[in-house]
DNA sequence: GGCGAATTTAGCACCAGGTCATAAGCGGCG
DNA sequence: CGCCGCTTATGACCTGGTGCTAAATTCGCC
């Protein structure tokens, strides 16, 4: 016998996580057994068919990247009052921090605090073009970053300069100047890009 | 005729854009036409079918899975002299942009920048004290980022002062300067990070 | 109103990659 | 030997298509 049972399944399971989108007949091959087989093993393991699992990861994918806009954001919205101020929190979890300082990388707080920024201009969209921030303290793991950004200047009708204030159990951690220019809907539709191209046959 | 042809194929390519997982059938009961005429339209357009679409996002997300924030260093690294100069590219896909606009997000660049700086500090580690960063022309879906880091000042033995300039294709896209602090292993329990390995993507 | 061309719809055969149910083969072992 | 667990085979059916042909409809134009 090539493998046991369990080792056989125990395989697909870790081969599958690896390769999500083989066919039956690939994993037949793979395994030296049949198609019949295979699908004993997923009907048993509860794996669903190749073309499930495609678009179960398309669908997860394509949502984190095409989320609507109040889900675009980097951290918790907690209170918005548009082109006045806005709140947010985020906890930092391991991911958010160098693996060994156990610190927050730069950029994940840059970035709660920037997604700030844009979601309290009042426009469909906004986009910064310029940005300072001052690290004032490190922000450790498992800390909650309060936020908090306030409308500090409206040079141009569609410009606006956004205090951005970081602090972790009232303690300061940063402070960040934003210069976003507002976007009207027209500015932000997108041209074709075509789909890619029809193959098979 | 509810729409003319150009005109439904224009708005398929649109709708096929925001809801790529849309099968035949359902297209054609949202024109209002059958699905014969939806085939012809994608024949035309060269839009292939719902499961080569969904199998196309599916996999060209899935090397991302790794979400931005997990990432160790943003973009490739392809060039560093410690204490000198260091160079990356990044090149822009769907996760780093804004859904709609298609323009990366302004937290992305600063990513790059960022993990640029800390990379070409010669320390086990580094931590950004003070960022500026101006966005001069937006960067959009599918460009890849040239950026280049420039040790320009070294204020105290333990800071630098490091300019990141970033361009696509030539054309400037950002430029920031970087204030950031040196850290020696015993300031913090454990070790490097920030000497990033260059990310395949 | 009539006509030809463009456009749309329909029908049929076929394919991949499955589902589900049923049946048959095989190896080991008590 | 017979039975059990496991594996394999078979056939009917499903979805979401491709490719082709042919018919029906509609449009532009005289």
């Amino acid at each position: 016998m090539r493998l046991s049972k369990e080792a056989r399944r125990a395989a697909l399971q870790a081969y599958l996580r690896e390769n999500p989108f083989v066919t039956d007949e690939a994993l037949a091959e793979h395994f030296g057994v049949s198609v019949q087989t295979i699908r004993l093993d997923r009907a048993a393991l509860g794996i669903p068919e190749m073309r499930d699992r495609v678009r179960a990861v398309a669908e997860r994918l394509f949502q984190n990247v095409t989320s609507l806009a109040e889900e675009e954001f980097i951290g918790t919205l907690v209170a918005l009052e548009l082109d006045r101020r806005a709140a947010s929190t985020l906890t930092i979890t391991p991911v958010h921090t160098f693996r060994r300082s156990r610190i927050a990388r730069g950029h994940v707080l840059f970035a709660q605090a920037n997604a700030l920024a844009i979601a309290v201009a009042p426009a469909p969209a906004a986009l910064t073009r310029r940005a300072e921030i001052d690290y004032l303290a490190p922000v450790t793991l498992g800390d909650t970053v309060e936020a908090v950004a306030t409308v500090v200047e409206r040079p141009k009708p569609n410009r606006r300069v956004v205090r951005v204030e970081g602090a972790v159990g009232g303690k300061p951690v940063f402070t960040g100047v934003f210069r976003v220019a507002l976007l009207r809907a027209e500015e932000f539709t997108g041209e074709a890009e075509g789909m890619g191209r029809a193959h098979r046959r």
